[in-house]
DNA sequence: CGATAGCTTGAGAGTACTCAAAGTGGGTGG
DNA sequence: CCACCCACTTTGAGTACTCTCAAGCTATCG
């Protein structure tokens, strides 16, 4: 998942049409909250779709700088391949079951067409999605960053609370201070300054009230009020 | 094209097998320079294969503010498509043929699997690539963010000059302020430096000479001699 | 040859970073 | 069951990098 505000064009979340479209080959996957399902470089013999808990793609510089690529979210495809390998680490950062693919149906489309075809739009999906994250990266502020990132979660995976809105963070401050290319500190300090103006509470660590989705939203486009 | 500097696991540039496994539905597509091809919003009618020349492909927010999502080259595809729409602007910066291919292909992969499976596979590429700039983006500094964007030019187009290697650039420099998230200022700012270092000379606004690539490498990956 | 858009340079400001220290909470072992 | 420990988070102070605003420069095109 690439969490951003999306645009008019962009197309909302709707779990994709995997499950269903064919007999799964295999029972699911499970991972345990920090096991790795893949490694970047390793060779991608899986795609997998996420059907519960939350996991982590990221990539790696050679001296420790790290990018969080995405989080996969229920209905997320994990693991396209681009010549045969991983480019993310893949962690699960909560217990996650997970419905493997044969990697061979994209080379092979004929076996299972409705398989590929969702694959593929997927894939498009995937793409589209990338792009608003380039905007968030390259032309945001860490307070716009943030409240998209919250913003978006909410949307997907937020619980309604009346007025207000629940949002369950699986991740540590440093992941997503790597998701949105900021440091812990700058996204610790932004989370207080969204604290103390009220727009939300920090329930615990891992759990935001959103108190006021109006003003949310403004900010992650840039009003500064 | 999505700049960066490919890791191992990443693909070299190839240039897709489009062309030739199928009969071409139309003739070239021929652009002028700063003509456009499609906006953001409009409805997908068909992908192109860049032939010749450059295209830009960029995305809007409402204050104004632009990203540079991608640099269209010979070989790239453009125009990929979620829930139907274009979701950049992609305007001509040369004079530029493109292959056009009806969209209808993504949808109905009987008719030309070959085709449909080269997009497929043009598709997983620049979810590779996009991943690639995500960390150029989110991590690195300017002079990182400009040293790799020369690197992957000159290795995708650049000339042989002997030791030395020339890079055309047809693209303004507030292209690629919005390409690398930056502003116009630092990236005239970061040529400056990189001229003064003697790492490269700047032959005219758009054709730069990069005389010492292992040093052009070495800036890319954050290494400060 | 002058107008104009794009590029470069300069000075100053601001945002996010770095380094450092204190606070918090969950987990383990006694 | 409680206390300690450790990892993570928050807060603070100062710095640095990039941005903003502004002015001069360059090249291209009528």
């Amino acid at each position: 998942m690439y969490v951003t505000i999306p645009t008019e064009n962009s197309s909302t979340f709707a779990f994709l049409p995997l499950c269903g479209t064919t007999t799964p080959q295999t029972i699911q996957t499970h991972l345990e909250p920090g096991a790795y399902l893949y490694y970047e470089g390793d060779e991608v013999e899986w795609l997998y779709q996420v059907t519960s808990g939350v996991v982590r793609l990221t990539r790696l510089l050679s001296d420790g700088r790290r990018q969080v690529i995405a989080f996969g979210y229920p209905g997320d495809i994990i693991g396209f391949p681009a010549s045969g390998n991983h480019h993310t680490d893949c962690e699960a950062l909560t217990d996650t079951y997970l419905q493997p693919y044969r990697r061979s149906i994209l080379e092979g489309g004929a076996s299972d067409p409705k398989l590929y075809s969702a694959l593929l739009h997927a894939a498009l999906n995937e793409i589209s999605a990338m792009q608003d994250h380039f905007m968030m990266l390259g032309r945001k502020s860490a307070n716009e960053k943030l409240a998209s990132f919250l913003c978006v979660l909410a949307a997907r995976v937020g619980t309604d609370l009346g007025a207000s809105r629940s949002v369950n963070l699986p991740m540590s401050r440093s992941d997503i201070a790597d998701f949105l290319g900021l440091t812990t500190e700058t996204v610790s300090r932004t989370f207080t300054q969204l604290r103390n103006s009220k727009v939300i509470t920090i329930e615990n660590i891992h759990t935001v009230i959103i108190h006021r989705p109006t003003a949310l939203l403004a900010l992650s486009q840039g009003h500064h009020t």
